[in-house]
DNA sequence: TCAATTAGTAGACAATATCAACCATAATTT
DNA sequence: AAATTATGGTTGATATTGTCTACTAATTGA
């Protein structure tokens, strides 16, 4: 056999791009069987919102490290389904503090619904501590590639 | 501080969506500093013909989850741009055998360069036998997912 | 032989990402 | 203060990626 099959060796690019389709599909599935009529940057945008209450836009571009052009996008249609607020940030006019309403709260309780489902499958059978430390692993990836990507 | 932060634990889905972008968008950049004439999925094809010659739209569909109708269009492209060439099955005359050719191959070579880049990058300080720990976990991810679109 | 599958194609469309130009406000400089 | 520069957000244009349906040709199985 020798080492002819390296090619075929499992690649962490393979791992990550197929984890993150998969984890995509198995959500967008999920949400969709809840009947809520949001597609995946609703649903992100929504739990940016949740986690953090009266942020900017621009600060959900900066840690999500989309457009912000497209974030502002989502935004627009977020609020025309009346599920988020803006209200200028009384300290800078330019911006507007966003949080979620009372239809927006609810909302979101279902998604996290649906997505814990989704989250219960992924981890089926794989222990908390291995958890801890595919997330510790990930973290520190994460922090290679924004560090590389600030100095550009 | 109390549990005010729970909203604020680093989150499976955080990590796996932030990876995943964060990948994808230095995979891009390096691509593009390279002046290789590609887009995302046009580098993801020609790493899977390269990986598994004579491989068919179908297999390529299968192993990645994507539709197959847009692998038909990633490969006519990549024909037109004469990266890879397409050829009868003898077993099976609905089905076509993917390869690169010569200039293909010499492309790969390219994009193997910019990638090994970005993976040092990521990869940086963290040593092997974290990141195949880090690879076995998400491959057993990987396989909850996929059993569990299996049983639709 | 005939019905059901399967590989690939084509069209339409939705969702996501990128880029540049722009407005209003804020911060900085002179 | 006036001029300049930077920032938050918006808009338009366009590229890329993903999904769904219908269709043809070839294969498989009963």
């Amino acid at each position: 056999m020798l080492s002819i099959n390296m090619k075929n060796e499992t690649d962490i690019r393979q791992v990550l791009w197929q984890l993150a389709f998969q984890f995509k599909v198995s959500t967008k599935r999920a949400v969709r069987d809840y009947d809520l009529p949001l597609n995946g940057m609703h649903v992100r945008l929504l739990q940016m919102i949740d986690r953090h209450p009266d942020c900017t836009a621009q600060q959900i571009a900066g840690v999500t490290g989309r457009d912000k052009a497209q974030i502002t996008r989502v935004v627009k249609e977020l609020e025309s389904m009346a599920l988020i607020t803006r209200t200028p940030d009384p300290e800078d006019r330019r911006a507007q503090l966003l949080s979620l309403n009372e239809k927006g709260q609810g909302l979101m309780a279902r998604i996290t619904d649906a997505e814990d489902e989704v989250k219960k499958t992924l981890l089926k059978g794989i222990n908390k501590k291995d958890q801890n430390t595919f997330i510790e692993i990930g973290n520190r990836m994460l922090d290679n590639l924004r560090i590389s990507s600030r100095s550009d």
